[in-house]
DNA sequence: ATCTTTTATCGTAATATTGCAATATATTAA
DNA sequence: TTAATATATTGCAATATTACGATAAAAGAT
């Protein structure tokens, strides 16, 4: 149905698809990537570092910026945007926790 | 188009965004999840573990396999799947890169 | 006020994802 | 062989995502 059953599974396990899926797009990381680079922010360059239209990167930005991943203020006529750091470490935790919790003994099948 | 111009990204942004993906749905989590926690591995127990039916499971289990993070032995009628560790570890570092790169010293924006 | 610059939103087309019923496939049991 | 069990595949419907042209909105410059 195209539509995902939310509700079946925990807060935890939604939240961490959630992120999964603000970072599954390489425009999304190829954004945070530049935005951690220049560490100061940016807003209409990332239209000419990455080769896509404007409305495009306007729409990848608004993703980014409705899980929390980054934070934009005005300035003029341009947008500022940046990583949210606090919700930076909170997805890395998130993300450090799944993956450590997959490293056991056991390598192979059965 | 809803088709992602993978051309115009580099091979690691490509990587990044494809195991994001895999982890980009509540159900695929859980798995893996129940993958990690049982660490014997399993196969239909999930269609009872999980709220969904047997079709969709079998689907989300082959997007992980696809990916690469599981791995699936057939034992009799059944298959047991399990974490791919390799694949795993890998995929841990790769995330871990990504956070470690956006946690410097600057907070707010601008 | 008008023009320019920058970003956001709307509308739309193409494709992808999610979910499941029905069915196919494969292996074991009787 | 036939039946039972377990998983995969097919087909389809509903929704989501990706991308961009056109346009709106907002602030600064002339």
């Amino acid at each position: 149905m195209g539509i995902t059953k939310t509700a079946i599974f925990t807060d935890q396990d939604n939240t961490l698809a959630a992120i999964a899926k603000a970072l599954a797009h390489p425009a999304r990381i190829a954004i945070l990537k530049h935005l951690i680079k220049q560490d100061s922010c940016i807003c209409g360059d990332l239209v000419l570092e990455i080769g896509l239209a404007q409305p495009t990167i306007s729409q990848h930005l608004s993703v980014l910026k409705q899980t929390g991943l980054i934070k934009g203020n005005i300035s003029g006529t341009s947008v500022c945007y940046c990583i949210d750091t606090e919700a930076w470490q909170q997805a890395n935790q998130t993300f450090a926790g799944l993956f450590a919790a997959g490293m056991p003994t056991s390598n192979d099948c059965c």
